[in-house]
DNA sequence: CCGCTGAACTTAACCGGTTCACTATACCTA
DNA sequence: TAGGTATAGTGAACCGGTTAAGTTCAGCGG
């Protein structure tokens, strides 16, 4: 173990011939400093490999520019098989990496997970917590932010004692825009496979489907799901059974869209011309399915750099913070509808 | 803003009117302490909601308790479409959550990224450093080993300065017993689609491949791949032209062979008829592929875990830390093949 | 020529814990 | 009962930075 010692500030000093404070003010780039003498400590933090100790920095700067996503522990379930926490992340990266922030990343698996989290944001290991995703009345964001923690949400939370500000994406806009797509292609008979319950996504996409069909005066056929794929191929096989001459399905996500595909194929059932099929998400899977999906695409690596975005500012203290943002979705037409 | 002062040391002390060194005891659950004044104690933090500060705490035990895991700049592509780091991402989570440790996500972003990885580990934010899949000679590895920082690769690094110690599977068998099945099953004509050969898992499949077909003294036919799904469907097709009787593929990953077996299709061979084919990963898709792909499986997630447990190793000093641990794979035999 | 102003730097007080050296109390033995 | 020894708790130094307050000194107007 080449345990080297590093140097610290005073070593720094000496070494340049100032005092501490002088060389922590070329460090954090004061303009009060002299030329010569930033070029003299400059040299000596060359010359001595000199790295600022985080720890101490940020016991009084009471910072740490790092901050935290939270992922729900479905997100192990998820994670097997789903992109969209993967691209949550990246967006987030990528937006902390430009502002210099890190990325502390927290599972709040199964045991005590959301005590873990608490404790870890109080004890001022991170700026600021961010929520991918939200399972219904989860109290931790609310905790948080009563503890004053900024905290943001990516899904609109479903009662937070404090309402935190969120990023979420029109959700029944896009069901709107799918269900009046497949109305206007002559689909009469049209089912759904919703999203769990428990979850602001599930519940907004199914009401925009609710919603659109009895405006129109249709009928409603609903199953639900989980967003897993198997829970797709099992919906769609109630659906089948249900109503063995629906035309249409609209699938709560592309997982399970995907499922719903091989379980009307294994029907007989070819896709459009028996049954139309729309999903949500827009996978890049989607794109190369039999026959290709279509779909609403949620702008899912967007919602991450947003949600990084929002998380900046009310870390910088910016005053005029908006407390909700609403990205826009979009139907995506594609072979199978 | 809520900005709820936060109690200190001090203050549960003087609550519980005994000093700060005893609190602290208490705190980090010392047996020299009598039961009453642990009692008082715990009953005084209870009340304040005493939270220790982890900067302050850091500062004097040199420790963060929160290890990096590091996502290379391609990990940006990867994420958008691969499994792979999702899955080493859930594995390393759950074993450091189990140590009650945390777990810093960072990507080395196209720019300064990998100046800002190691400014990051030297400042003492993290106890040690996990690398997700390295890419070619990347000289971070070896340039933190060196600082004195422990680390850890998933993939043997290509050459590191001090060798560091690192995590992999059997590529050379996994691929050696997949070609052997396809000469079992009478092949004759086995390409493969190969990875990028800057990474040593694109490198030991190849020669996995090359070795074994070299040893039936069946002839080569190589088609260089980049893991994408995109390039599986190019390289199938530069394939198919190159030896239009093939009657057999390895491609070295799932998604690569899911674009493999779309090739196949748009040019009317039947799988695994008239062409073999087998992937390596075994991703949940490959089980809902058509047909379902014999892949060989390489347990990403015990990888996850396995990289976890050696930092946890490396870190708490043990002595007789193994170097290298490779994991075996297995093929998975499904219709593809 | 003197006092004032401001720039440039130093001194020292913190930040909030941990831990070593030390003291005080209780217990035990000779 | 005195002296020795655990045992429990206190005081204070320290970790490595930041920053407010203080010092020094050159420049300048009156």
């Amino acid at each position: 173990m080449t345990t080297r010692e590093r140097p610290t500030l005073e070593a720094v000093a000496r070494r340049a011939g100032v005092s501490r404070a002088t060389v922590s003010r070329v460090v954090n780039g004061s303009t009060t400093v002299a030329a010569t003498i930033r070029e003299a400590v400059n040299h000596a933090v060359e010359e001595l490999g000199y790295v600022p100790n985080q720890a101490a920095r940020s016991l009084v700067t009471q910072r740490t520019d790092s901050i935290a996503l939270i992922l729900p522990e479905t997100a192990n379930r998820v994670f097997s098989d789903d992109l969209f926490f993967p691209a949550i992340i990246r967006g987030v990266g990528m937006e902390l990496e430009a502002a210099d922030k890190q990325l502390v990343l927290m599972m709040t698996g199964s045991e005590a997970g959301h005590h873990r989290v608490e404790r870890y944001a109080v004890a001022g290991h991170v700026d600021g917590v961010m929520f991918a995703s939200i399972h219904g009345a989860d109290p931790l964001p609310g905790a948080l932010a009563r503890r004053g923690i900024p905290v943001i949400c990516s899904g609109r939370p479903m009662n937070a004692e404090p309402p935190v500000p969120y990023v979420d994406v029109d959700h029944a806009g896009g069901v709107a825009a799918a269900v009046r797509h497949l109305i206007g292609t002559g689909r009469q008979r049209i089912a759904t496979i919703a999203g769990p319950q428990d979850m602001v996504a599930g519940v907004e996409r199914l009401a925009g489907y609710t919603d659109t069909l009895r405006s129109a005066g249709l009928p409603e056929l609903v199953v639900a799901g989980d967003f897993t794929r198997e829970s797709g191929i099992t919906g769609m096989r109630t659906l089948l059974a249900q109503d063995p001459a629906l035309d249409a399905v609209f699938v709560a996500s592309d997982l399970m869209a995907h499922g719903a595909l091989l379980a009307l194929r294994e029907a007989g059932r070819r896709v459009p011309a028996d049954v139309a099929v729309i999903g949500f998400d827009d996978f890049e899977i989607s794109r190369y399915s039999d026959p290709p999906l279509t779909t609403v695409r949620q702008p899912i690596g967007e919602m991450g750099r947003t949600l990084a975005r929002q998380m900046l500012r009310l870390i910088s203290g910016e005053p005029d913070v908006p407390e909700s943002i609403v990205l826009p979705t979009e139907l995506i037409v594609r072979d199978s509808a």
